[in-house]
DNA sequence: GACTTATATCGGTTTTTGCCGATATCATCA
DNA sequence: TGATGATATCGGCAAAAACCGATATAAGTC
């Protein structure tokens, strides 16, 4: 079942955080000068965010990207993760028939 | 955060499959032959279903309960459990906008 | 009131989750 | 290639969740 690995996913705060954060990184991480927004938000301004260590905020990243939440970008030494707003869609759709 | 507390609830295959049972309640339970579905079903019934112990089952519907999933209705001494559509709805609305 | 049936609640044990610090990997740059 | 910075992974401990059996409560029957 897909749908509880997302559900699980979406059961802790700091998660929940995570993904409203980066529905508008812009406002979110005004720290994040170079490079703009096109690839989302590496771990680093998360972590900052959240005031987890970094062990931590690394783990919730890959547990949200594996239920399709986000997705990630390697640059350089720089991991971004972005929001998969399809999966939010589908996840919207799902609710209203398959739930 | 209700959001989170919705999420917990759903991160449960079990929970998630009496959530579908209640769905269409005829088909899953063709068992409850007295009083038809007006108030939903009765705990034994689902317990029958789940094949978990009486205990979990009832706590399992509580959980989903004050989540807002579902509604219970005393009927002598049967508790019925139903589906709360408008919930759902909700739900998938919040993660259209709000999540 | 004593007996039965349906459900809720209370302690427990095991598994999972929420974190952490330490270490490994990967990319960059001197 | 050696040092540095960013991220991932690993091992652990504490808290929460997933169950269970036993007991309590509520309703119905005689």
């Amino acid at each position: 079942m897909k749908q509880l690995e997302i559900f699980k996913a979406l059961s802790n705060k700091t998660r929940l955080e995570i993904l409203l954060w980066l529905k508008d990184p812009e406002t979110s991480f005004p720290d994040q000068i170079y490079s703009g927004f096109e690839f989302g938000v590496c771990v680093g301004q998360i972590q900052l965010k959240a005031g987890l260590t970094q062990s931590t905020v690394s783990e919730y990243l890959s547990i949200l990207q594996r239920a399709g939440l986000v997705t990630s970008t390697r640059v350089g030494q720089w991991t971004y993760y972005k929001r998969n707003e399809e999966a939010f869609n589908e996840l919207s759709k799902i609710i209203e028939s398959d739930i």
